[in-house]
DNA sequence: GGAAACTGTGAAAGCGCTTTCACAGGCTAT
DNA sequence: ATAGCCTGTGAAAGCGCTTTCACAGTTTCC
């Protein structure tokens, strides 16, 4: 009823929510967010208050004056690869209420983008630092560590993280679609990867799927790489493959999309899939379903991933003291009918 | 050489900076925002002293002084759906060197969210906020008309935008897929969508295709829904339109995701494409181009949308007092195969 | 030659919070 | 009953910048 000033200020502020209550700014910040340091009859004069004024703190002075901000980093290679894409949203649905906010960055699998971005990053002072795999720059890794904040790797797992991890084995995953070829009785076969000198992970998976090949007699391997991450690139490697090596019968691609398109590549070339030739992807993208034969493929923790992570955010901001997480969350080896 | 305080600060402050060149506070801070503004030698000076100390203001500091952050906000309705993520994915290149942060937040289409993501954006005080189309909430609508930083509506087109708006017309959408139907003699349509009630664009483009339909002699029309946004759901829909109105010719779907599983489910069927019955989609996704038969489709300007949104933003962050604009990027019909 | 008009610079006042610190007032313990 | 303790509160000092304002030191103009 008896406001001061009209329309003369747009934002309310802390110090007007004390003048209404009749208490001083210090107390509307503890009652704000030290719950039970104030007590009863001042915290519900707070309360009403900051209903009435319709009160929200600006979390701009919030983060000057305190320690940290509200703010959660997120750096990924690329949006465009659906995989990054799908933990993002689920990490974003699970902060979604926590009054954190998301702020993302994308290098495009450039190291030094990458440590910019999180230099970039460390510099708002976030609740936590998220990054997408375990393989960084020297520079970036020394940000990481004198981050003073949690720092999550994501997707890739290893025992020795710089803080917190949570992903599954690169290596497993190569081990086990070259596995699942060799059971499936192929024994000339192709590795497909995107820019592999970019791409740690996957050069990984490649790794370990040659080193499970060189293991095996009477098997062969070889690693190619697409130009781009997507459907029409896949088409044009399926079918310089079937044509420079006749006589491959199980191709493994690091992407799904590309996988499709070498998967229609081959039936387009008269091969039958898996009769004469198999096809493996990586992702588990949501139109594997609706190829035919559907792909067989590898299924991330997409989700999972993105939700422990925030979960486990939202864990340590209320109990600083938490030890680091080491999750390896596995894989699924989906076979489908490609294969 | 003569480091003052060896380890004490571990960041660098601009006061460093200010003693380090024998300058003010002040002084500093001219020569970093308003080139020009200092003398050749105290410029020189501070720019050594910056390099030497490899001093970077802090955004959170330079927020609280001074009237806005160097964010972005977007809300966007979801990540899940890659058509979302490319719009991002190119902004978030875009904006890469300029020093401005993308913060993101998703709603999944429910209008309450995405008022409470503005909101939360809003208190950032960013250079920018963008949210998709052009359908919010009242009190959406007020906080977006209050807000004191460009907003930008991004997918839709409309003439009366609120600020900016850059997009397409999703009526003309609509339409385009009902009359390249009719054009290839469809005459029994179905307009497949999901979650329309909540999707305003998709409602838009099934309203204008219905339209289109009822203004055509001979030619039947009927939306139906689907509960997700998937191949499995496009399938699972297909059989039952073939089922329960067996002489449907032709089917349009509100997400290529869906098409393709449709375009699968009728082709599993027994049903010849476009023999039989034609199949369009909608994102041109990139796994459309690998489909038996590759997926007609309409394109929309994904990544250019998300390009010239950030172009506009950097370049108001410059001329704060240019006039909004209004583009529209119209939409492609790619006709590939499955009409 | 003196007044008027610029220029470039530094001191200082915030921006809206958090947090420390000192201090009343009511306790418990002797 | 008095000394010593808590407990809850408010005053005040920042957090690291931006920006205003006043003031020298120059230049320009009559």
């Amino acid at each position: 009823m008896e406001k001061e000033t009209p329309e003369s200020r747009k934002q309310v502020r802390m110090q007007d929510v004390a003048a209404a209550a009749g208490v001083s700014l210090a107390s509307v910040s503890r009652v704000l967010r030290t719950p039970g340091a104030a007590s009863p009859d001042i915290t519900a004069r707070v309360q009403e208050a900051v209903k009435r004024l319709g009160y929200a703190p600006s979390p701009i002075a919030s983060s000057m004056a305190g320690a940290q901000s509200p703010i959660v980093g997120v750096v990924v290679p690329t949006l465009a690869n659906a995989i990054f894409s799908q933990s993002l949203q689920a990490m974003s649905s699970e902060l979604e209420t926590s009054g954190l906010q998301l702020m993302m960055g994308t290098h495009d699998y450039d190291p030094l983008r990458e440590e910019q971005a999180i230099q970039a990053f460390l510099r708002w002072n976030p609740v936590a630092l998220i990054v997408t795999g375990i393989h960084h720059s020297r520079d970036a890794m020394r940000l990481l560590l004198g981050a003073n904040c949690p720092v999550y790797e994501m997707w890739d797992y290893t025992d020795r993280p710089l803080d917190n991890v949570i992903g599954f084995s690169m290596e497993g995953a190569g081990r086990a679609v070259a596995q699942h070829l060799i059971e499936k009785r192929r024994r000339n076969l192709v590795f497909v990867g995107h820019q592999l000198a970019r791409d740690p992970r996957a050069q990984v998976r490649a790794d370990a799927f040659m080193a499970v090949v060189a293991a095996q007699d009477e098997v062969t391997g070889r690693v190619m790489e697409v130009g781009e991450r997507n459907a029409a690139a896949g088409m044009a490697i399926m079918q310089q493959i079937l044509t420079e090596f006749p006589d491959v019968d199980g191709v493994a691609f690091s992407g799904d999309a590309v996988a499709l398109g070498g998967l229609t590549a081959a039936q387009d070339m008269g091969r039958h899939v898996p009769g004469d030739i198999s096809v493996i992807g990586f992702g588990d993208l949501d139109p594997t379903v609706a190829s035919r034969p559907p792909l067989t493929t590898i299924r991330p923790p997409h989700e999972e991933m993105g939700r422990l992570i925030a979960q486990s955010i939202l864990r340590r901001a209320k109990t600083p003291d938490s030890a680091p997480q080491k999750i390896n969350l596995g894989f699924e080896l989906i076979e489908r009918g490609s294969t």
